[in-house]
DNA sequence: CGGGACGCCTGTGAGC
DNA sequence: TGCTCACAGGCGTCCC
């Protein structure tokens, strides 16, 4: 999926656009990972309001008079958002979810249908909460410096990559970043999370917040699937130093890069510039 | 309890 | 050309 610079380049390019629009009607299609959890009529009239983030999650307020909730959207591993503001185009077979607005037409494309829309009454209240309540620390909240990033990683015996992914200590890195992350702070993604010293924890910080924002800069990463709300594709995966390069040399020190399964995932790294 | 494996789905590219 | 297999950006749930 989209990770979390994906979404917020999505959130950047809905928010402006949707704040203060009404919703006509809402569409269903197949299927995606749960369903809806309201009758798509009932969101008529509802008027959206501030698009919000936490880590993967995208959160859609809408209210009208004293009645208000909100959708919970995920992109999965596939989805991507994109708001036609005039005439939108023929549904396509992947567009499995549909909010006609004032604003135009937002639709979910997602092949793999691992994404979900659903709906809450509040972001504190149930399903909303039941999913967002294990997730770890936001990477650029200012209270979650080395110090924290290291207590919590002493309390872990897996490897560090695995807990990047897991996100319960820190969000918003899927595979692509995670790795990314990783080589630029010079850990290698089997290291245990337990041995990480204090200015190793310090450097992945540092690391993992430049990968990020950068990836935001560029527009995300687009593998195959990612658009962002336009339509368009993101450039991270031109800069991407390790991920998906196994056998390539390493840029800095001309090692041939190695791929390992960790948690059934690819990891890629420089055995020499990554230790650990 | 932490940690790892599974499965949800469809599409693509490699190899035969 | 067509088949089969491995693999793909995530994550809730289950089992040990």
């Amino acid at each position: 999926m989209p990770e979390m610079p994906e979404v917020e380049v999505t959130r950047i390019g809905l928010a402006d656009r949707l704040r203060g629009a009404r919703v006509c009607s809402a569409h269903v299609g197949k299927p995606l990972r749960w369903p809806l959890g309201i009758a798509p009529a009932a969101l008529h009239g509802l008027t959206i309001g501030e698009l919000a983030r936490r880590g993967k999650y995208l959160w859609m307020p809408l209210a009208a008079g004293t009645r208000h909730g909100g959708l919970l959207w995920h992109l999965g591993m596939s989805g991507s958002l994109a708001l036609h503001e005039r005439e939108a185009p023929p549904r396509g077979r992947h567009d499995h979810f549909e909010l006609v607005s004032t604003a135009g037409t937002l639709r979910l494309t997602d092949p793999r249908r691992f994404g979900a829309v659903l709906w809450s009454d509040a972001l504190d209240a149930d399903p909303a909460r039941r999913l967002l309540v294990g997730l770890g620390a936001e990477p650029f909240d200012v209270t979650f410096t080395a110090v924290a990033l290291h207590a919590a990683c002493r309390r872990r015996r897996t490897t560090i990559k695995a807990a990047l992914l897991a996100g319960d200590i820190v969000v918003g890195a899927g595979n692509i970043y995670a790795c990314e992350a990783l080589f630029r702070a010079g850990i290698d993604p089997r290291a245990r999370c337990n041995r990480l010293s204090l200015p190793r924890c310090a450097r992945l910080l540092a690391a993992l917040r430049a990968v990020l924002s950068e990836a935001v800069t560029l527009g995300g990463s687009t593998l195959r699937d990612y658009r962002n709300a336009h339509g368009g594709a993101g450039s991270f995966q031109a800069s991407a130093q390790v991920y998906g390069r196994a056998g390539q040399p390493c840029g800095v020190c001309a090692t041939p890069l190695r791929r390992v399964v960790q948690a059934q995932r690819s990891s890629f790294f420089c055995p020499r510039c990554q230790l650990r």
